[in-house]
DNA sequence: TCAAAAGTGTTATCCTTACACCCATGT
DNA sequence: ACATGGGTGTAAGGATAACACTTTTGA
């Protein structure tokens, strides 16, 4: 059936990245200034089936040009084609249907990478989500800022508490962690979605949506686009690929000390690991294998050097940094 | 940037839904037949962003015109794009973009189900996937034809064994299990796509790929399209998913006994559970409860009714059927 | 000598897996 | 009575989480 049809409104196939590395123990994510101005949106360009013969293909020549950056590991996260959630300028234009993806790449290797484009930087993730790093403990505006606003929010539709659908402050309290519930670090997207239902997002107001009254102040610096939804939509993907793939890999350099590594699964997973867990987990699953070399760099006693033993891609199924609740 | 392109050949998006329903313990997918003749399809249509203001209100209501099926559980699986894997009949029509779903639903339900249009009916998936049945054990076409075949496969490029990417034969024993490693009931699509490779699926054929010499027996029914391809992916996901959300009750009457939820886990992932283990990990989750009634269908004991008991999804974060290896 | 970070050992607890056994009903 | 499927108890093993402690360097 699907080569019969014919579409009533050209659609238009957008690629968009959402580019993660590792700078100084912080997750960044890699953005451009389309406007020229202060506003950040992720690298994004146009699927052409005639030049490209997949949207890898596409995303990785599209992206290797305008940022220089060479990604390595590149998945497909999810495709948006909500009406409305893209500020179209009219209806009348074509509409952008975007297929996200995660990439990974290291700021600053020897492949060129660092070497970005001018229109190009690399900005800490959690300047974007910030209520997602929970590395220091508890962020302080969950309970200055959020909960109070999202407590406004739930008394607007207090009844909802059926067994079929969940109401807004069981939503709330299972998103964002009570009491009794505890905080999911991989429900990222969930969260961004529910702020943005609430209007405590930026770019709930830009689509048009009313905004909660009084006008609060926004959460998190906002993206052009729905750009941070996908960037939410890769944060959660890749917190949970992490625990049973070795993609963190893809973020070290080739040798690394072990602190290094659990500092680098923190900044992705937004939590505090504990150490002596992370390290015998680490050793005992064989992903890794000591080089014999020290670094010096640490500031206390030298660490020893590792590197991640590519040969567990063939013996092990699900060879990830297999953190539980406390790492 | 997104919003700026302009793109230089027509594409069109396809929503494409496997939907899954359970009939006498065995799974089933609803299918279509677009040639009035014997070839497969899955049910799909145009995404029309005119009268449709998201991509499931789209599904939903196309799938429902055309089948009857009234859809429980929807979920994004995956977009496919590349050229070359849809058959078009030439390079000037549209590129078909397929948005592929998971959409789950039950037969005969009252709410009207079962009646679906005559051009459509469920079959059951292993007639397509044959190799993924291993509720009776190891399914004996594995060793009598598919390795035997990839055997061949493998040798010709044998020598790719870096540590970097995974050779032919390695990839084979991690995906279809061998002596030492297990075979995991999750990767459908990976394994799918491996018997596309290899020549030994009739879509390569069709999609203009060379088949192995000789021209072996296929493996599994074909579908149009790359139809095939968007059923093992919904296989693979539903396999995972049930793990850790109770999207199997999507699948249940309102009430049922132990045992038939368990034929209906064992129908989904393909695999021999072990009873007494799965009857434990079930009750002491506290996803069902008791509804007082019994069965006498049994043929032997009566046994208890169960319901779904919807309130976990209020308590729990992650509450699904958590069936191990042996569940 | 002291701060700072690396690195090791041990134990309690929970979850998974496996095995053995009893119960209630229809024929 | 016996076949058939329903239902229960318990113990071994492994993984996780939490604890306290020693070692090695640079300043």
């Amino acid at each position: 059936m699907t080569s019969h049809h014919s579409a009533t409104l050209p659609i238009e196939v957008g690629l968009t990245a959402a580019i993660v590395a590792v700078r100084d123990d912080s997750p960044t994510i890699l953005l451009t200034h389309p406007d020229g101005g202060a506003n950040s949106a992720l690298p994004s360009g146009p699927f052409d089936p005639v030049a490209h013969r997949t949207f890898e293909i596409g995303l990785r020549a599209w992206v290797s040009e305008q940022t220089g950056a060479p990604l390595g590991y590149v998945e497909q996260l999810y495709t948006f084609g909500d009406r409305g959630r893209h500020a179209q300028a009219s209806d009348r234009e074509p509409h952008v249907v975007s297929v996200g993806y995660l990439a990974l790449t290291r700021i600053g290797d020897e492949h060129g990478a660092g070497q970005v484009a001018a229109s190009a930087d690399f900005r800490l993730w959690y300047d974007f989500l910030p209520w997602e790093d929970w590395r220091g403990g508890r962020p302080a505006l969950l309970d200055s800022v959020i909960l109070p606003q999202l407590e406004t929010w739930t008394r607007e539709a207090p009844g909802w508490g059926s067994t079929r659908v969940l109401s807004r402050a069981e939503r709330v309290r299972l998103l964002f962690g009570g009491k009794e519930s505890a905080f999911n670090e991989e429900n990222v997207l969930e969260r961004y979605e529910l702020l943005y239902e609430a209007g405590l997002v930026e770019e709930a107001r830009q689509d048009g949506r009313e905004l909660q009254a009084p006008a609060v102040e926004q959460i998190g610096e906002p993206m052009l686009y729905d750009h941070r939804r996908i960037l939410a939509t890769a944060m959660g993907r890749l917190r949970a690929k992490m625990k049973y793939r070795p993609v963190i890999f893809e973020l070290m350099p080739e040798t690394f000390t072990l602190t290094a590594l659990q500092r680098t699964a923190e900044a992705i997973s937004g939590r505090h690991l504990h150490k002596q867990n992370f390290r015998r987990l680490v050793e005992s699953s064989a992903v890794v294998e000591p080089t014999g070399e020290m670094s010096h760099a640490t500031g206390g006693r030298p660490a020893a050097l590792f590197r991640f033993r590519r040969e567990v891609l063939q013996e092990r199924p699900a060879p990830g940094l297999r953190v539980g609740l406390r790492g």
